[in-house]
DNA sequence: CAAATACTTGCATAATTATGCAAGTGTGAA
DNA sequence: TTCACACTTGCATAATTATGCAAGTATTTG
């Protein structure tokens, strides 16, 4: 992902989609999706909640507008960004949702197994008795 | 993304989010998971149906099971894959029909402009006369 | 056990992406 | 016009990711 490409022009969806998809593989990234779902924000703004650059902000920001993922508008000298499509925030969160459940799908595993093990011991005690 | 990490411990939903994302970043295995959406398949199958070889489509795996995404179980000699969790694929569908409609909205803008063109161009011809 | 099939892994090389820093542009106010 | 503010860009350096190829493991078959 740099900000060098100034226009995307592939026939391949898949590739296209592809690098679309790269913006979501930052967690700056991410996290600046998370804000502009609040609602526009400017460069500082997000720079501030980010804790980073507004130079490193405003290069996501170049990527992500480059290949659609948000548009701007000057009002004075502040630039408001906000998402483009609302499909791109909503896919994002879809992903993440399905990432928490297998989280949770592991974990309930561990615990399970973890519970299989006291049983185990539990029969051996009884066998030992 | 590449394969040798073999486990990913992030306590940052943003980072964990942000490197599973980077399995949408490659056209391969976009069209990966778009192969096993229909179903599941094995190393060869995929190879087959991509134009690709069993190596590679066999790295690209490995990244996407160690993520997560993507799960297998033997069979005889041959390992099926499938899909981890619907919502992987459902999330990548809706950033790509948010793609395929903000392409469209750019493509009725040009157009568009096109015929104030040539409405301007009519109009000129008007004065002319 | 040997051979064949199906898949995985290690490693080197190439390509892409990220980051900080310095310098630049555009806008509004004095 | 000069200054300050808000943001962008270029560039060098570092880090990550992709690819092919060769060698490896696991499973079934003869």
């Amino acid at each position: 992902m740099s900000n060098k490409e100034a226009l995307v022009v592939t026939t391949d969806i898949f590739k296209l989609h592809a690098s679309f998809c790269g913006i979501f593989s930052s967690d700056i990234r991410l996290r600046i999706m998370w804000l502009l779902a609040e609602g526009e924000k400017t460069v500082t703004e997000l720079a501030n909640a980010l804790s980073i650059t507004v130079a490193n902000v405003s290069q996501h920001l170049s990527i992500m507008r480059s290949l659609g993922a948000v548009a701007s508008r000057r009002e004075g000298r502040a630039i408001y960004y906000h998402i483009a499509n609302q499909k791109f925030f909503q896919g994002a969160v879809l992903i993440r949702e399905g990432l928490l459940e297998e989280m949770q799908k592991r974990l309930n595993a561990v615990q399970s197994q973890q519970n299989m093990q006291e049983t185990e011991v539990e029969h051996e005690e009884i066998i030992a008795d």
